[in-house]
DNA sequence: CCTCTTCTCCGTACGGCGTACTGCATGCCG
DNA sequence: CGGCATGCAGTACGCCGTACGGAGAAGAGG
């Protein structure tokens, strides 16, 4: 399973040379992603986008889903680490930090429902970091697992909320004015104050506005960590033996 | 959008009797996507379902699109609300409990990667309730929503990593065996003990194993409205006056 | 009762998808 | 130079969602 992500074939020397390169590939299908959004993305439009035929594609990758997992591994790559030398915190807020800057440029990333994640090694490699600054904290090892789970988990959700609603509309651009109208039209139609009160209030109150700003995750993260440093017993011999 | 939702049709009095309701048809398209998986799911496959042809589906539903939202309202809708007499920590926990089951019942909902929210009565109902349950606290309505926000999508998060490793593979019981020995192999052939240390630490310690269990998001949930509890201020006259 | 109108059911068909197969051109190796 | 491994791509198969139109059912109006 996905060879391609840890064991790059070595160039084969007999036939004739490869038009392309695998990343060039990988490129190709994120920008079709990123324009035409994931459920426009086909082997066929790749193909088109790198000016070869559709089934050449299959020999830089043996599928679609390959190429879909080697897309997300590439996504993850461009996530930096933190500074070691920071205090734990700090730490597991800068992968947050990049964890939603993720999203943001890819927000494909987010309807892709990674269900299973692809075990690439850019992928393991940001977990296992991450995994290693939440340990930092000295909590037991079944506790630095759900905690790594509820800051990924966190800012998944932030990101799929903040992509779901205006965002989408205004990323894309166009043709979601329909989408637009048909909603505005449910909201006079169909939304009633009685039913739904708290709703209501909250949006009177400005409180869904916030969709695409860091203080979307900033909030939920607090919350997660300050709970997280409660948890951390005070260290038995502060300063000196 | 979604009309059926809200409104479903006066039955037609012209024409030949409808051979099904929409009920069924919704029932037989739930039943596919849990029997085959939601990738499987077709128009042709729940016709076939219920014994008619491909089409005679369309004059239930506009599209499959819709039939999709028709499911997830029809999840949301086992939904129970909580008792509006317990506190607003009990009611908050309720739903997360009942959110959590709705995805072990329903596991297509984790793969249907709900971007966008159907916007069905019933999905409306259960939000419009959980808002009011956080909001009994008395905190600032945007931090409501926030908080909100995160119960969900901690319980989703939570159900995701359930589902994705072991139990997708147990629950469906069968042709996984592939997928896991191709997974074995994986970790036999890459996985690097230097590269993951603290991975291989929390595994070897167990960290990972809870899979399927309510631990998996009862520890988030805690960690999450204990930091809640604390931001709300304690009340100036606790008792007397 | 007959006819008109409206509605359900569904066979056929179209364009798009992932990809198996195959023929062909390419260019290294013996 | 001959042989052969290899990259490229046309064709085709079996899926998909669904537009269209025809056949038959059944209430409405005379």
């Amino acid at each position: 399973m996905i060879e391609l992500l840890w064991n790059p074939p070595p160039p084969k020397t007999r036939g004739p040379k490869q038009r392309l390169t695998l990343d060039q590939v990988v490129t190709a299908a994120i920008e079709v992603a990123a324009t035409l959004g994931i459920d426009e993305l086909s082997m066929r439009k790749v193909a088109q986008h790198l000016g070869v035929g559709a089934m050449s594609l299959y020999t830089y990758v043996p599928g679609k889903d390959e190429l879909f997992e080697l897309m997300i591994d590439r996504a993850w790559g461009d996530r930096r680490l933190p500074d070691r030398a920071l205090p734990w915190r700090a730490q597991v807020e800068f992968h947050a930090q990049e964890a939603w800057r993720m999203y943001e440029t890819h927000p494909w990333l987010i309807r892709s429902n990674l269900w299973r994640m692809p075990l690439g090694p850019n992928v393991l490699d940001a977990q296992e970091d991450l995994y290693r600054a939440v340990a930092l904290t000295g909590l037991p090892l079944s506790d630095v697992a759900r905690i790594a789970g509820l800051v990924e988990s966190q800012v998944f959700g932030a990101a799929r909320s903040a992509v779901t609603d205006t965002s989408v509309a205004s990323h894309t651009g166009v043709s979601q004015d329909a989408y637009w109208e048909s909603r505005a039209g449910f909201w006079r139609t169909y939304y009633s104050f009685e039913r739904f009160p708290t709703m209501t209030r909250i949006w009177e109150s400005g409180g869904f506005d916030e969709e695409y700003s860091d203080a979307a995750w900033e909030f939920g993260l607090g919350l997660l960590l300050d709970g997280v440093e409660r948890l951390i017993p005070p260290s038995p011999h502060p300063a000196g033996t």
